[in-house]
DNA sequence: TGACTTTAGTAGCAATATGTTACTAATTAG
DNA sequence: CTAATTAGTAACATATTGCTACTAAAGTCA
């Protein structure tokens, strides 16, 4: 699928990290390698022409997984000499996600990944992955990312724990719920979900009232 | 001092926003315009051999403004057919700040322009300057851009006046300092500063006592 | 059946943080 | 000296958050 990138650099990619929730971890698409201990690599290719850098990344997706993303965005870009599959000069970042669940056809050459399992990349998809995951952390109280890593119907307890995955830490159930009842962001829908032991759980969708008056004061607690 | 880009637009170019306060807004370096009723443009060039992304902004801002930014950061690439004044294919924009009172060689092709001044860019320089503007104040609370923007010695009074400046509304004078107090982040130096009237005030530093443990529970109220 | 386990969901209080009013302090203008 | 102006703080009212301890609705298994 990879585009051309023949004279040896000045052409720019666009290379894309995949993330979903996997087995209570983040796992990305990767390549396998091509040859036995060669490198993993992100999925990339080059803009067709009048393609715009985020619908190439757009495309990227659709091809390498068969689906949409419910959130796209670009990590910026990345040079600096470290080495990168295609040779190309630079690579333009991007983030996406996709909901919880989604498969890949078993037959193509990539597969889903946990994040922290050791792998070997050129140095460039390296440093595109850590700066994308990074991202997607520092995002995720300015954007919905938590949710749009979950199916469009969800229990609490899943979001709270998608929230515990991305921050690394247990949070409490009350505080929790409480906040999110204060924000107008979900809507409780007509439907229990009943996962095995135990009472079932009212299911929601992401509904944001937009009221977006937010924040008071300054913060100065994340410097 | 712009390379060339002698394919019609093969090559990505370095493009910065170089921001300071000025008269109680933020202003931006700009180049004027050519010819009479042109475009004015950003402080862009090409990379030499080796440099690196920040490498390359990092030497545009010395040469354009004779200071190294206090804050340099990528703020993405753009492109998506837009025009540019060199035709490069896309341009990874940076966000330099520089500290109150930067003066600028008044013999320089180059001027401090108010953001907020009606100007004419080319398509994708409006939408790099736009995008950068919205990053920092996006920003402020996750990096030290307020203290950035200031001399290494100010009162508390000029601190908040950044904050309002960047956030676009009044803050509490005792909210404001009860909160910096409790984040360690200024340290006060020995020297005090006459303003005129009223009451000297103490001069601070930027001093943060990398406590780090910050972010009690979840933030909803951003989304 | 009924006691026990498991997960969902909430009430209420204690601890902390924030918004606001009203003060005291140190200087210049006249 | 008095008024005006800016710096800086104390103290209280209100809002938010952390936490313990509860109730609810299921399944498990003797």
């Amino acid at each position: 699928m990879n585009g051309e990138l023949t004279d040896g650099g000045q052409i720019y990619s666009i290379d894309v990290v995949i993330l979903t929730p996997l087995d209570g971890h983040l796992a990305l698409v990767l390549e396998k390698p091509i040859f036995d201990g060669g490198d993993y690599a992100l999925p990339w290719d080059t803009a067709e022409v009048g393609e715009t850098l985020e619908g190439t990344a757009r495309r990227i997706v659709q091809e390498v997984t068969g689906a949409a993303p419910t959130w796209l965005e670009q990590a910026g870009a990345f040079g600096d000499n470290l080495d990168h599959p295609g040779r190309a000069a630079i690579s333009v970042a991007f983030v996406a996600i996709l909901p919880m669940g989604t498969q890949l056809d078993m037959l193509t050459d990539y597969e889903w990944v946990d994040i922290n399992a050791p792998r070997t990349y050129t140095g460039r998809h390296l440093k595109i992955i850590d700066a994308s995951v990074e991202m997607v952390r520092d995002k995720m109280d300015l954007a919905p990312v938590a949710f749009k890593l979950l199916p469009p119907n969800f229990t609490l307890s899943e979001l709270q724990a998608m929230y515990e995955l991305l921050l690394g830490k247990r949070l409490h159930k009350a505080s929790f719920r409480r906040a999110l009842q204060a924000a107008w962001l979900v809507e409780p829908i007509d439907e229990w979900r009943s996962e095995g032991r135990g009472r079932p759980a009212q299911l929601y969708k992401y509904a944001p009232k937009k009221k977006k008056k937010g924040r008071r004061g300054v913060r100065f607690d994340l410097l």
